[in-house]
DNA sequence: ATAGGGTTAG
């Protein structure tokens, strides 16, 4: 009855506060008196008759002065109206205080506030109205409760919510088609089905709405049999699904990762007659993306065009992240180009679309355009550039720009910190990670498992995975990438007894590993020189938990037996791979075999990666230096002819490699030692940085060199880590360690020195700009510099 | 019912 009426009311256009209109009986008269009352407002019929819908803020003030003097505010009738009027004008704080003053507010008053905050979002407020309502003594009608139950959905506050239920039974209420179809939102909304499905069954009056949101409920959580289930049972109490239905279980499914359902539930509602309309088009393009079926995509792009729907901007943008997914650059363009409009959505999809394709500097000139453009950039914009930077080794960008958008005054969400975490680790800024982790704990979204294994992940690379320990500890929920991320960690820190653990208690709580968790685990045993271990695990992958062993895994075994000086096993493992050996496979053979100096399984190694990858200076110099181990001077000009043919030369690359034999001289009395090859691994790690920073020091580069002016940004930078450890292999071990004046030590080159102090029993003291550094015995203590 | 951005290994 009532709610009918006012649905009817609230679907017209450009009337803000429905109810309030509809409650003036005299709305022909609104204009004519509100011009009249500003003369001669004394008389209490004019402020009877003003408009809450015309009536100006001025007009409202007026009145309520008028109120006050004659103290009419026992008049609850005139002070309701008074209400009404600051909450069309949306003057919470005046409304408050009219409340307030009413000696005996009414059910009317409550909830012509109620509507108004309800109307604007404001939850919290509509919960503390509805509760003081209810310590008046005054019990809601079929009006209010549907807006006290959309506050606890708004704020995803399923235990209000569970009360208000509760009084809407006391009430009387609960099978109200209004009250009920509210109910069943905010339990979907809350992930709780059950209760939604229980109360869609006691409805008397059936909507489509309802039964499509519980349909999206079930497949938002990836329960296909049960979505499928509901949409039947729907059918069979006579509720026909209609497009929204469709649309909400092709969303759905795409939400939770089913990327094939959505597709086949596409095309299941067309051929049963439905026409997809702009929603069922964006949802289900990103499954076509993720399933990176182009032939799809097309089909779809030429029924979009057909329908002329491609001015909606969802399915343009949805258009030009599909091409994106497909690899398809040259249609993103094309996609983006024909947009009658610039749509600041169809330019984010612009700038993930040219990143995810290899196109980074493109897609920062194109962000950098709509910058100059004035374009309005919101969150996405800006995590988008950021996720660009950061996931194609744009590091610092990627630090600069979250700069530039705090300046630009955009908030960071639960998306935009995972998005900038790894570029924090990988240059170990353990300063900047530190403030994205404050930022995550200030505003609530550390609880979220994206920003908690980004956390994970970025203090692991920073050297302190007793803080990544903290992190997981302490995390409401964990899936299978944050078991992962910690177990990385351990094995990045060459604690293989932890990451055993980590790997049995994630099996025990019920998480199953997957290829990575066995990547990690085989890193793990490797560096720690568990060879009998690391073999169980390889093969148990796929006899145990049916895990098909991939090429990293064969990488892995190779490294793990080639440390263990089992290099005949390593080759004939090569040799049963049911793949063609990749780079990493013989490149982790000829490793092994420089360790051990073995040359005729090297020669072997080599001589396949010459064919791989021709142009890596570094087999060569490998290969050349376990000619040089055996004294065979004549081969190893050889090679250097070789590389002089290619017009290779020495490139930091190289140079790199001088620098990890240096290590291996520097550790030479501990060759077979677990720890060692950490460190050559560490070191590798910043040999990729410094490749990809474009700086290249050289063995005997010292910090002091550096002009004054270019000091600091450096010293900003990475190149503080590669500083140190030059200097340290500079000296001859055993030897005192120069201090370093102006460098902050942090991650990486904290794991090195302490490892180096280890190895070599000595005592290593390095100073920060504020801080000193004690090494000993790979312990290290810092203090505050005296 | 409604896009667009996301973490882990190598």
């Amino acid at each position: 009855m009532w709610s009918k009426r006012f649905k009817a009311r609230s679907k017209r256009k450009n009337c803000k506060l429905p109810y309030l209109g509809m409650l003036t009986s005299q709305r022909t008269s609104h204009v004519k008196a509100s011009s009249v009352f500003v003369r001669n407002f004394n008389t209490t019929n004019s402020l009877n008759s003003l408009s809450s819908i015309t009536a100006s803020l001025s007009q409202a003030r007026q009145a309520h002065a008028h109120i006050l003097k004659t103290g009419l505010h026992f008049e609850t009738h005139l002070t309701t109206r008074l209400l009404s009027l600051y909450a069309n004008h949306l003057c919470f704080a005046d409304a408050d205080l009219v409340l307030d003053s009413i000696t005996e507010p009414n059910l009317f008053s409550f909830s012509t506030l109620i509507y108004a905050c309800s109307k604007t979002n404001r939850f919290n407020q509509v919960l503390g109205l509805f509760s003081r309502m209810l310590c008046r003594g005054l019990f809601p009608d079929d009006r209010v409760l549907p807006n006290a139950v959309k506050a606890c959905s708004g704020l995803s506050n399923l235990g209000a919510g569970r009360q208000v239920h509760g009084i809407a039974l006391v009430c009387g209420f609960d099978a109200d088609s209004y009250v009920g179809s509210s109910l069943i939102h905010m339990y979907v909304k809350c992930g709780q089905l059950k209760d939604a499905h229980k109360l869609l069954g006691k409805m008397p009056e059936l909507d489509v709405v309802s039964w499509s949101a519980l349909i999206a409920g079930y497949a938002r959580q990836g329960r296909v049999s049960e979505a499928k289930g509901v949409f039947d049972e729907m059918r069979n109490r006579g509720t026909e699904p209609n497009l929204v239905s469709w649309n909400g279980l092709i969303a759905g499914f795409n939400q939770s990762g089913c990327y094939s359902e959505s597709v086949l539930m596409f095309q299941k509602m067309y051929l049963q007659g439905f026409k997809p309309d702009g929603t069922s088009i964006s949802s289900v393009l990103p499954a076509v993306g993720n399933l990176e079926d182009l032939n799809m995509g097309v089909q779809i792009h030429g029924y979009v065009i057909k329908e002329g729907i491609n001015l909606d901007k969802c399915v343009v943008s949805a258009l030009i992240d599909m091409y994106g997914k497909c690899a398809c650059s040259s249609e993103i363009s094309r996609v983006f180009d024909e947009m009658e409009q610039l749509d600041i959505g169809a330019c984010n999809a612009l700038v993930t679309g040219l990143s995810r394709n290899g196109l980074v500097d493109e897609a920062l000139t194109v962000f950098r355009q709509f910058k100059g453009k004035g374009m309005d950039l919101n969150v996405v914009s800006w995590t988008s550039v950021i996720a660009s930077c950061s996931q194609n080794g744009k590091d610092m960008e990627a630090l600069d720009l979250f700069r530039e958008m705090q300046i630009a005054g955009v908030k960071p969400n639960s998306v935009t910190i995972p998005c900038l975490l790894p570029a924090c680790g990988n240059i170990a800024t353990l300063m900047h990670g530190k403030a994205a982790h404050c930022f995550s704990l200030r505003s609530g979204i550390f609880i979220d498992v994206y920003v908690g294994s980004a956390l994970i992940d970025m203090y692991a690379k920073c050297g302190r995975i007793q803080s990544s320990r903290i992190c997981f500890d302490r995390m409401p929920t964990r899936n299978l990438v944050c078991w992962n991320a910690i177990l990385a960690g351990y094995a990045m820190h060459g604690k293989a007894k932890e990451a055993k653990e980590i790997f049995h208690l994630m099996q025990w709580s019920g998480q199953k590993p997957d290829f990575i968790s066995f990547t990690c685990i085989l890193a793990a045993c490797s560096q720690s020189g568990l060879t009998e271990e690391g073999q169980y695990y390889f093969n148990s992958m796929s006899r145990e938990h049916g895990i098909e062993v991939r090429m990293e895994h064969y990488a892995c075994m190779v490294t793990l037996l080639g440390r263990a000086g089992k290099l005949e096993e390593a080759y004939s493992m090569i040799k049963e791979m049911p793949y063609e050996p990749d780079g990493c496979v013989w490149g982790a053979l000829l490793s092994s075999c420089r360790v051990h100096n073995n040359m005729t399984l090297g020669q072997i190694a080599a001589k396949q990666l010459f064919k791989l990858e021709p142009a890596n200076p570094g087999n060569y110099i490998l290969l050349s230096n376990i000619y040089a181990s055996k004294g065979k001077w004549e081969e190893v000009d050889k090679v250097r002819g070789m590389m002089k043919s290619l017009g290779l030369r020495k490139n930091p690359g190289c140079s790199w490699i001088e620098v990890k034999n240096k290590v291996h001289m520097l550790l030479a009395g501990d060759k077979s030692h677990p720890q060692m090859t950490l460190i050559i691994e560490k070191l590798d790690q910043l040999g990729m940085e410094m490749k990809r920073s474009g700086y290249f020091p050289s063995t005997d580069f010292v910090l002091q060199d550096v002009e004054e002016q270019d000091k600091e940004q450096i010293l900003c930078g990475h190149s503080e880590k590669l500083a140190v450890v030059f200097g340290l292999l500079n000296t001859r071990p055993g030897s005192p360690i120069r201090v370093m004046k102006n460098l902050r030590i942090c991650g990486d080159c904290h794991v090195v020195i302490k490892f180096i102090s280890h190895f070599e029993g000595r005592e290593i003291l390095l100073r920060d700009t504020n801080r000193f550094h004690h090494f000993k015995d790979g312990v290290c203590s810092c203090g505050d510099f005296w």
